[in-house]
DNA sequence: TCCCCTTCCACCTTTGAAACGT
DNA sequence: AACGTTTCAAAGGTGGAAGGGG
């Protein structure tokens, strides 16, 4: 399967766009974050440039922002739970013959625990310890830019979960905390990935896709949300079709009112958490209720505005301001080094073991720098799934920069269609690496004790979660690593040719782009989302 | 009592195979 | 035989509700 049809997926494209050309740039050549030179071949300079001309549009960017107004809350389960809105891009200026991998991390946006009081999130305490990071790997990595380009690049079926034990891969969360998805692009061409001096990748960030991780919903504003959206919430919606209607015609954002929503508001107009709020009661009518919702997010909602005095919450945006953020790095990084023995070795023993595994995720390095560095991470059981959507050429075309982005099509809310420049951190590094040897996509937790030991020996991380621990969860890992080798090698062009396809070395740049980001943006983010943080008024339910 | 979490449920969409038609 | 369309059942996603635990 080549394109999947999101289930919430419209005609409309790209409601907005982040462009890195607007955004601030800054080169890690001298950063004492990184505390590596810069790079100066000519290889580097086409590689980077490569990279830096790689701009990522988020997909359905007016649904995010509906919801960042409101305050994301994303369900996190023990089984794992889909984000809603899914996570979709459009990449363009990649090059269309360079391999690149597209994953996700999604890191802590700071270092607090909410509780969601008097109808707004505020801090209810530090955050606990982060969960050891993973990544999504798109299931489609690597592909050539042709390939990213062609077609929007879905990561809907990542999941979220709150098992911390979590066997299958899915990305563990904290509930109650503030996450803030990235996207990260590796390039991983043969002669510039893995195994050759520079690998280069760049790390998009939408703060409109930041949200706080919950077991069940706290906002009603963002259940309602999620019931209108989500198709597979399609059951909660109101039956009564002619309340939609009307509510069209009357160009209402919120003209389903779900049944579950209106026992909600009774409740809640009663002696629940909105009810000092001056919510309107629903059982008034409907008509009344869609007036309220329509006033609800009308000009009013504070959090996730694009207006300069918003977000004092949203760290990302409290420090950035209005746009975009254009971070761009490049070091050298000698000290990086693979340890290739200690990966033949693994892969020697893993050759002959399988178990579940998937290919699309990784563990990634969580935002703090003293927290541990992971390897990589696959878990699901399955094929190799394509989370990829094709765009009209005209949707593509359109796309040229932010400013030049088109006005989406007239979905629910062309009024919420803002000029503000969207904003994206984008960083591109390179690292120094050894010379390319093929190998299978494994992490070997023998290569990585060195540096977990080093990390987590400094790490905040409670007492029960010592670095052997950490050894046990890579073990687990890297396990489930083995048999997804397998699975990701599946290729859609030729499938005949694909079922026992040699394992990709492309998949260990996604491997050494951990080593990397453990380093450079893990740290980078604890700055990034530290700095700027105030109260968390402005994330409220009004 | 409150808050948070887990589990189960009904309802729905998605998916893919089978059947059928061209 | 190849390809496209339709049908249908299974799989899976969704928020709500109830109940448990700290």
């Amino acid at each position: 399967m080549l394109q999947e049809k999101g289930p919430s997926e419209s005609q409309e494209g790209f409601a907005a766009a982040a462009a890195p050309a607007t955004g601030h740039t800054e080169s890690a050549a001298g950063s004492p974050i990184l505390g590596v030179a810069g790079l100066s071949s000519s290889q580097n300079q086409d590689s980077e440039q490569t990279i830096e001309n790689i701009k990522v549009y988020l997909h359905e960017k007016e649904l995010w922002k509906k919801f960042h107004e409101a305050g994301t809350e994303m369900i996190i389960t023990k089984a794992g739970r889909r984000m809603f809105p899914s996570y979709k891009v459009k990449v363009t200026g990649m090059n269309p013959k360079t391999k690149y991998i597209l994953l996700i991390d999604i890191v802590p946006a700071d270092d607090h625990r909410y509780k969601f009081c008097d109808n707004k999130w505020m801090v209810a305490g530090k955050a606990e310890p982060a969960m050891p990071g993973r990544l999504y790997v798109h299931p489609d990595s690597p592909a050539s830019g042709s390939h990213w380009m062609r077609q929007l690049v879905s990561f809907q079926k990542l999941k979220l979960t709150n098992n911390h034990l979590d066997p299958f891969g899915h990305i563990i969360l904290n509930s109650m905390h503030k996450y803030q998805p990235r996207l990260h692009i590796v390039k991983a061409d043969e002669n510039n990935a893995f195994g050759s001096k520079n690998t280069a990748f760049c790390t998009h960030v939408f703060p409109e896709t930041t949200f706080i991780s919950v077991t069940s919903y706290q906002n009603h504003k963002i259940t309602q949300l999620k019931i209108e959206n989500n198709p597979f919430a399609k059951g909660f919606r109101g039956s009564d079709d002619s309340d939609l209607r009307v509510a069209r015609l009357q160009s209402k954002e919120y003209p389903v009112i779900s049944k579950s929503i209106m026992r909600q508001r009774l409740v809640s107009s009663h002696h629940g958490p909105l009810s000092g709020k001056g919510e309107a009661n629903p059982l008034h009518g409907n008509h009344q209720a869609l007036q309220h919702y329509q006033y609800e997010n009308g000009p009013h909602v504070q959090f996730g505005s694009s207006d300069a005095q918003d977000l004092p919450l949203n760290t990302f945006a409290a420090q950035r301001e209005s746009g975009l953020f254009y971070h761009c790095l490049k070091r050298r990084e000698s000290a990086c080094h693979l340890d290739l023995p200690c990966k033949r070795s693994y892969l020697d023993a893993a050759s002959s073991s399988a178990s579940m595994g998937d290919d699309h995720y990784f563990r990634s390095p969580p935002p703090y720098d003293q927290q541990m560095l992971s390897p990589s991470y696959r878990s699901e059981v399955g094929p190799r799934e394509a989370c990829m959507y094709s765009t009209s050429g005209a949707e593509i075309g359109s796309i040229s920069t932010v400013e030049d982005m088109p006005p989406p099509p007239p979905p629910l809310s062309c009024n919420m269609w803002t000029s503000v420049a969207p904003y994206t951190s984008y960083s591109v590094q390179t690292m120094e690496t050894v010379p390319y040897q093929p190998f299978p996509p494994h992490f070997t937790a023998t290569t990585m004790m060195p540096r977990l030991s080093s990390i987590t020996s400094q790490s905040s991380q409670p007492p029960g979660e010592s670095h052997i621990s950490v050894y046990n969860q890579l073990s687990q890992a890297q396990g489930r690593e083995r048999v997804l080798s397998s699975s990701y090698s599946r290729e859609r062009v030729h499938p005949s040719l694909s079922e026992r396809k040699p394992p990709s070395p492309h998949l260990n740049t996604a491997n050494e782009f951990l080593y990397s980001q453990s380093f450079s943006l893990s740290r980078e983010s604890s700055l990034q989302y530290h700095a700027g943080m105030g109260t968390v008024d402005n994330w409220s339910d009004g």
